[in-house]
DNA sequence: GTTTTTGAACTGACTGGTCAGTGCAAAAAC
DNA sequence: GTTTTTGCACTGACCAGTCAGTTCAAAAAC
């Protein structure tokens, strides 16, 4: 009803990873890609309306499948959204990971690791919009089926940042009076909202752009004629 | 359902300031007061099940009303949403421009004016939580109904802080490189994330605490041993 | 007596989930 | 190498339940 006429698919959707498709593990490829199509449908859809006001007709339509075909794949709605869930923020956390060892394997220092973090957060923001979209805004409720999910997946992320800024504050490069949990949240935040920003009002700019100013915001060169 | 047996209000429900009830304006009371009781009962529940999810007769039941009370209140269960939502952020706007005007008037710097915005946002959200969950869960949102009605408060709240950051840079107090939409921005994500990971996972903490922690990230002193 | 609230019944549209059946490619049987 | 069987993946009409919104007579509240 939404879309009009054309059922062929809409192109604008987030590939979310390939998990282990290809190499090695031959596992049946037809049932993987008719899920990753399930998952760039859902994704969309849940970001634009929510998990309640979308409906499992609409996520098959936009995938291009039967609705039974869902529930083929997903036990429920609900399971199809946390698995998703589980997957995007799965990958998020392996790319600040990644960031973190590449810039201590270079020598960089701590600043540095979170400046190379907070790259990699815009990275996967630009890359995945939708998602970080239905992340934000499921993180903080209460009361709903996936919120064990989500706390999981959530301190998985975030002490990727806490463990650089525990490290800073161990090598004395942070001062020990930071509060690690808080500061780690605020930085979060801080890209988070930027970034989500900068898709929604700015997106024709850059993400070196961007960066740049959160970069800046971060190493409190903010003050002084610059 | 939700809820099991008592229907006695649930004494959690955040209060959403008072706008003009007393004082000049007689305006019906009653009716006010009834609105307001609505108020309370739809920001507590679509926090934490979404706009979707909840129902009308949930709303009326928690309020302590008929459900052809809402109806007698409100056009719709979308107009009750939306006059929530601008109640609310003109409640977070006016707070803002108070503590940036009340800094300027005692003479404080720019950052002094920043640092008050942030201890505002906190008293904010410290007072009305379930408020602030719902704003975050639907800002960024698209397609739906109350979209521009949400476009129109946050801008009016992110000016706020654009507004000090501007006349920061032209006072020479701030760098001129920086970014004043995109700083604002991440300004604001550092304070909502911070908060919401506080009242969500340390609730036990006092704002002075909080506070204390974001001041020094915004004034850049993390770094050094402190 | 006017305004506001009540509360229960009703409607019509919509939704998550089900299930009997289809299509088809590879294996098995011949 | 042709025919038959197998079973995985998918289909889409269908069902039972839910919900926003309506209606209205009667009761409260002012």
């Amino acid at each position: 009803m939404t879309s009009s006429s054309g059922p062929a698919g809409a192109s604008v959707a987030v590939r979310i990873g390939t998990m282990e498709s290809s190499s090695t593990t031959g596992g049946s490829t037809r049932r993987e890609a008719t899920r990753q199509k399930l998952y760039e449908a859902a994704v969309t859809l849940i970001a634009e309306q929510g998990f309640s006001a979308t409906t499992v007709d609409e996520i098959a339509e936009r995938a291009g499948v039967a609705k039974g075909t869902v529930y083929y794949n997903f036990a429920s709605k609900s399971v199809l959204f946390e698995e998703l869930l589980r997957h995007g923020v799965g990958l998020l956390t392996a790319s600040l990971r990644d960031a973190a060892e590449q810039t201590a394997r270079e020598g960089g220092s701590r600043v540095d690791a979170l400046d190379a973090m907070v790259r990699a957060g815009l990275v996967f923001i630009d890359r995945y919009p939708a998602f970080t979209q239905l992340y934000v805004a499921e993180l903080w409720r209460t009361n709903r089926a996936w919120q064990s999910t989500l706390m999981v997946v959530r301190q998985q992320a975030v002490a990727v940042v806490e463990g650089v800024l525990r490290e800073g504050v161990a090598g004395g490069e942070f001062s020990d009076e930071i509060d690690v949990q808080l500061t780690a949240a605020a930085l979060v935040g801080m890209v988070l909202v930027a970034a989500l920003d900068w898709k929604s009002f700015q997106p024709e700019r850059s993400l070196d752009d961007v960066h740049a100013a959160l970069s800046r915001l971060l190493q409190g060169r903010v003050s002084g004629k610059g």
